[in-house]
RNA sequence: GUCGGCGUGGCGGAAUGGCAGACGCGCCAGCCUUAGGAGCUGGUGCCCGAAAGGGCGUGAAGGUUCAAAUCCUUUCGCCGACACCA
C-alpha cells in the first residue's frame, strides 16, 4: 500500500549492545568519594557466585539500577556497587565433582560468567569498588577483624578439649564445648532497634526479635539436701510462682546430676542420660514427643518456703539455655504440667486466676492473678509480686533479677578449604597466639586439600617466642566475609585498613538495602553486630548499617522457583537474543508486587514487548498509529495531554521511589494511552507533544535504559539521557481544573457529576440536588445530613 | 502448637476508610492484511432486562461507620517463620 507510513523497527539486540558499551566508556555509574552532591547509597545482597545468572536473579539487581539510575538523574552521587560472596562449600563440592578443578578456578570463572551477565542486562555498577571475598586482599581485613573482635574480648576459645568420638560416654561432657571457638553475641542492641529499624519490614523484625529471644526474669538458688556446699541456680520468667515449684529439673548434662544422684537412683538416671545424649538435637527439641525423666533420689529445698522437693532429671530442660536447670511449677507452665501428670507429682496453685473456679485445675493456668499459697506475698496481684517476690530474693542474697537471650554462641569455624584462614596460632608455650596484624593475610594455601593435612601452611614459628608452633586449620564462617563488605565499597583498595573511616562515614549508611528474605535473620543480625562494634571500636559513626531495607519475592516459572537445579531459568542470553533486556527488565518489574513471589509466563513478557513497541512507534514513528478516520477511546487535548504528563512524573517518581515498580509502569502505560488518543483525537505535533515525548522517555529510562536512551538520540536531544536532569514534579500543572465527584443517597452511588474542583459544600449539595437521579433517590426526603469530601464525593443521608 | 502474612474477574494484579476491578494478559466483535502468534478501533465482574435501568459482588459469618476489599470479632483456606527457651 503506497499510502503506508515508514516504519522502523524496534529491534534490540541492535541497541543495547551499543548503549552497554557507551555507559561504560562514560563510566556511568562511577560514584565520586569527594562530590559536593548528596549521596544515596543503594545496595544489593552480593551474591554466592553458582554459574551463570538467569532471570530470577536479575529481579533485585534491576530494582537496584532503576533505583540507583532514578537517583542519579534526581542529582545524588550514587554508590551502586558489587561484588561477591566468593567463598563456601559449592565451590568444594564442583572440585569434588571434578577431580583436577580447583575451587577458586570454579569461583573466578563463574564470576566471570555472571559479570558478563549483569551487563548484558543492562546493570550498571562502579566495578572499581568490586569487591571479591576469596581474594587476599579481601579477607586480609576479614582476619584483621576477627583479631579486632578476638582482642576486644568478643571471641574466645572455649578451654575445654574437643570432643568429637561418639563413643566416648563421659556424662560429664559440656555442650558448649562441641562447638570449639565460638563468638559470643554480646548482650545488644534491641533496645533501640524499633527506632532505628523503622523502614524495614515488619517480618524481619519480629523475626530478629524472636531469634534474639530476649526474656526478663530471675535466677535463684535452690540448696541441695544433704549437700551443703551445693546449691542448683535455675532460672525462672516467673518468679511470681515461687511458691508452686514442686520438683526440680536439670537438663541431663547438667554438672549437678553425677553429684546429687543417690545410690539407689545412680543406674537409671546414667541409663537415661547416655540415652538423651545419643539422641540428635532435632529429636530432642520436637515438641510433639512425650516428655521422658527419671528422678535422682536427691532433694531440693525451696527457699522460700524451706520445702523438701524431688530433683528429677528430663531432657525437655536444655542445657544451653539459662542455667540449664529449673524450677517446675506445674499448675502455671504447660510442660511442667505435662510432666508432672505423666510422673504423677505433686502439683499446687498458687496464682488465681480473676474469674472461674480454683481448685483442681485441668490445664496449666498461664494468666495473671492474685497469689495464693504463696505465705506472705498471699492476696498480691501476680506482676506486683514479680517485683516484690524479686527485691525479696535480692535482700536475703539468694536470687536476683536477670535477663536471658535465645541467642546461641557463633560458631565462625569451619572445617574446610575454601574459606578464609583464622589467623591463630597454637604455641605449645604462649597457648592461642593472635597473628600480628602486620604478618596478615594468613595466605590459603594454593593447593587444594584440607589445611590440617598441610604441613607447609599449618607449620610455623610462634609470633612470641619464635619456637615451632601450629597454625588454625579450620577456616572462617562465609558470614563473616559478608558481615563488613558493605563497608569495603566505601574504600575498596585501602592496604592500610579494612576501610577508610572518613569515607565510610561519608557513604555509610546504606540508604537502600535490597535482597531475599532469607537472610533476614543471619547476615542481616552478623552485619548490624560487626557494625555495632566497629561503632563502638571508634572506626564508624554508624550504629546501625542498613536504612531502609527491601525483601524482594522471588521469581518463579512452572510453578517453582527459578533455578539451575529446576531447570526452569530464563537464561539471561537467551532473553537478550529474543525479547531483549529491556523488555525482561521492564517485565520483571510489572509482574506483580515487589515483595510478592511472581510467576514468570511468555505471554507476560509478550505484553511488555509489546508495549515497548508502541512506546517507539509513539517516540519516533508517531503517524504509524494515526488510523485513518480512526476515533479515540477518549479526547485528549493539549491541555488534558499536558496534566496526564504532569500527573504522571508525580506518581511514577513517588513509586519509584517506593520501589513499587509493578505500578509505576502501569502510569507510564497510561500515559502512551493518553498520548496515543491524543494523537488520534488529531492533536498536533507541537511543544506539548515534545514535551510529553520527552517525559516519557526520560521515566521510562531507569527500568528500560536501552531503549530509551536510543529513542532519546533518535529524536536529537543532546548528550546521554543516563546523565539528564530528572524530570521536576509540578503540582499546579497536575492539578485538574474538573472533578467528577460521586454523589452518594444514604451510602449508595446515585450519580456522577462533573464539577469544578475546589467546590464548596454549599455548592456541592446544590449541584447534588439538582440532580433527577438523586432526586428520586432522595423520594421527597431533605437531606438531614452531608457528608462531603471535596473533589470526591458527597454523601446525602435522608 | 505459637507468631506473622495473604485470600479481589477466566488469569497476574490495582485501590489501605470515599466511584471495586487501574494497568496488563486472555477472550469477543469490527477494521486492515495474500497471510498473521503483527497492527488499529471498540467491548469484556456476575445476574435480571430488547433497552433504559436495576440488583448482587473483594474466602465465610457478624460488628463499627453516613460510607468497609480496607478497621474490629469469630471462622475457614493457603503460604512463611519459629518450635519444650523455663
Amino acid at each position: 500500500m503506497a499510502s503506508r507510513p515508514h516504519r522502523s523497527f524496534y529491534v534490540p539486540q541492535d541497541i543495547e549492545p551499543k548503549w552497554q558499551k557507551v555507559w561504560e566508556q562514560h563510566g556511568v555509574m562511577k560514584a565520586a568519594d569527594n562530590s559536593p552532591k548528596p549521596k544515596f547509597y543503594d545496595l544489593v545482597m552480593y551474591p554466592y557466585p553458582s554459574g551463570e545468572l538467569h532471570m530470577g536473579h536479575a529481579r533485585n539487581y534491576v530494582m537496584g539500577d532503576a533505583l540507583a539510575r532514578m537517583k542519579r538523574m534526581q542529582g545524588f552521587e550514587v554508590l551502586h556497587p558489587f561484588g561477591w560472596d566468593a567463598f563456601g562449600l559449592p565451590a568444594e563440592n564442583a572440585a569434588m565433582q571434578h577431580p583436577g578443578l580447583h575451587p577458586q578456578k570454579w569461583t573466578l570463572d563463574n564470576i566471570a560468567k555472571s559479570k558478563h551477565d549483569l551487563k548484558m542486562m543492562g546493570i550498571l555498577y562502579d566495578w572499581d569498588r568490586e569487591v571479591t571475598s576469596c581474594m587476599p586482599d579481601y579477607y586480609r581485613w576479614t582476619q584483621w577483624l576477627f583479631l579486632l573482635m578476638l582482642q576486644r574480648g568478643l571471641a574466645y576459645r572455649a578451654m575445654a578439649p574437643v570432643n568429637w568420638c561418639p563413643v566416648d560416654k563421659t556424662v560429664l561432657a559440656n555442650e558448649q564445648v562441641i562447638n570449639g571457638r565460638c563468638w559470643r553475641h554480646p548482650d545488644v542492641e534491641v533496645e533501640k532497634r524499633d527506632l532505628l529499624l523503622d523502614k524495614w519490614p515488619q517480618k524481619v523484625r519480629v523475626m530478629q526479635t524472636n531469634w534474639i529471644g530476649r526474656s526478663i526474669g530471675a535466677e535463684v538458688d535452690f540448696p541441695v539436701d544433704g549437700h551443703p556446699d551445693e546449691t542448683i541456680r535455675i532460672y525462672t520468667t516467673r518468679p511470681d510462682t515461687l511458691f508452686g515449684a514442686t520438683f526440680m529439673v536439670l537438663a541431663p548434662e547438667h554438672p549437678l546430676v553425677e553429684k546429687v544422684t543417690t545410690e539407689k537412683h545412680q543406674a537409671r538416671v546414667r541409663e537415661y542420660v547416655e540415652k538423651a545424649r545419643k539422641e540428635t538435637e532435632i529429636e530432642r527439641m520436637s515438641t510433639e514427643r512425650d516428655k521422658t525423666g527419671v528422678a535422682t533420689g536427691a532433694f531440693a529445698v525451696n527457699p522460700v518456703n524451706g520445702e523438701r522437693i524431688p530433683i528429677w532429671v528430663a531432657d525437655y530442660v536444655l542445657m544451653t539455655y539459662g542455667t540449664g536447670a529449673i524450677m517446675a511449677v506445674p499448675a502455671h507452665d504447660e510442660r511442667d504440667f505435662e510432666f508432672a501428670g505423666r510422673y504423677d507429682l505433686q502439683i499446687r496453685e498458687v496464682i488465681a486466676p480473676p474469674t472461674g473456679p480454683r481448685g483442681v485445675l485441668r490445664e496449666a493456668y498461664l494468666g495473671p492473678g492474685l497469689l495464693v499459697n504463696s505465705g506472705q506475698f498471699d492476696g498480691l496481684d501476680s506482676t506486683v509480686a514479680f517485683e516484690r517476690i524479686c527485691d525479696w530474693l535480692e535482700s536475703k542474697g539468694i536470687g536476683k533479677r536477670a535477663v536471658k537471650y535465645r541467642l546461641r554462641d557463633w560458631l565462625i569455624s569451619r572445617q574446610r578449604y575454601w574459606g578464609a584462614p583464622i589467623p591463630v596460632v597454637y604455641c605449645p608455650e604462649h597457648g592461642i597466639v593472635p597473628v600480628p596484624t602486620d604478618q596478615l593475610p594468613v595466605l590459603l594455601p594454593s593447593e587444594y586439600k584440607p589445611l590440617s593435612e598441610n604441613p607447609e601452611f599449618f607449620r610455623t614459628a610462634c609470633p612470641i617466642c619464635g619456637r615451632e608452633a601450629r597454625r588454625e586449620t579450620d577456616t572462617m564462617d562465609t558470614f563473616i566475609d559478608s558481615s563488613w563488605y558493605f563497608l569495603r565499597y566505601a574504600s575498596p583498595h585501602d592496604d592500610r585498613e579494612p576501610f577508610d573511616s572518613e569515607l565510610a562515614n561519608h557513604w555509610m549508611a546504606v540508604d537502600q538495602y535490597t535482597g531475599g528474605v532469607e537472610h533476614a535473620i543471619l547476615h542481616l543480625l552478623y552485619s548490624r553486630f560487626f557494625t555495632k562494634v566497629l561503632h563502638d571500636a571508634g572506626m564508624l559513626e554508624a550504629s546501625e548499617p542498613f536504612m531502609r531495607l527491601f525483601n524482594q519475592g522471588m521469581v518463579k516459572r512452572f510453578g517453582q522457583v527459578m533455578a539451575k537445579s529446576a531447570g526452569n531459568g530464563v537464561s539471561i542470553a537467551q532473553l537478550s537474543s529474543e525479547q531483549g533486556a529491556d523488555a525482561g527488565r521492564v517485565y520483571e518489574m510489572f509482574i506483580g508486587p515487589p515483595e510478592e513471589d511472581v510467576e514468570w509466563t511468555e505471554a507476560g513478557l509478550h505484553g511488555v514487548v509489546k508495549f515497548l513497541q508502541r512506546v517507539w512507534r509513539l517516540v519516533l514513528e508517531p503517524d504509524s498509529l494515526v488510523t485513518e478516520g480512526g476515533t479515540a477511546g477518549a479526547r485528549v487535548d493539549a491541555d488534558l495531554l499536558r496534566r496526564r504528563v504532569a500527573q504522571t512524573i508525580g506518581r511514577v517518581t513517588e513509586h519509584y521511589d517506593e520501589l513499587r515498580f509493578n505500578t509505576a509502569v502501569a502510569f507510564l502505560m497510561e500515559l502512551a494511552n493518553a498520548m496515543q488518543d491524543y494523537l488520534q483525537s488529531g492533536g498536533a505535533r507541537d511543544a506539548e507533544w515534545d514535551s510529553a515525548v520527552q517525559t516519557l522517555v526520560k521515566l521510562l529510562n531507569p527500568l528500560a535504559p536501552h531503549i530509551s536512551e536510543e529513542m532519546w538520540e533518535r529524536v536529537g536531544e543532546q548528550g546521554l539521557l543516563a546523565d539528564a536532569a530528572w524530570p521536576a514534579f509540578d503540582a499546579a500543572a497536575a492539578a485538574e481544573p474538573k472533578v467528577v465527584l460521586v454523589v452518594q443517597v444514604a451510602g449508595k452511588l446515585r450519580d456522577r457529576l462533573e464539577v469544578d474542583a475546589g467546590l464548596s459544600e454549599a455548592d456541592a449539595t446544590r449541584a447534588a440536588l439538582a440532580s433527577e437521579k438523586v432526586r428520586a433517590a432522595l423520594d421527597g426526603r431533605g437531606p438531614s445530613k452531608v457528608i462531603y469530601v471535596p473533589d470526591r464525593l458527597i454523601n446525602l443521608v435522608p
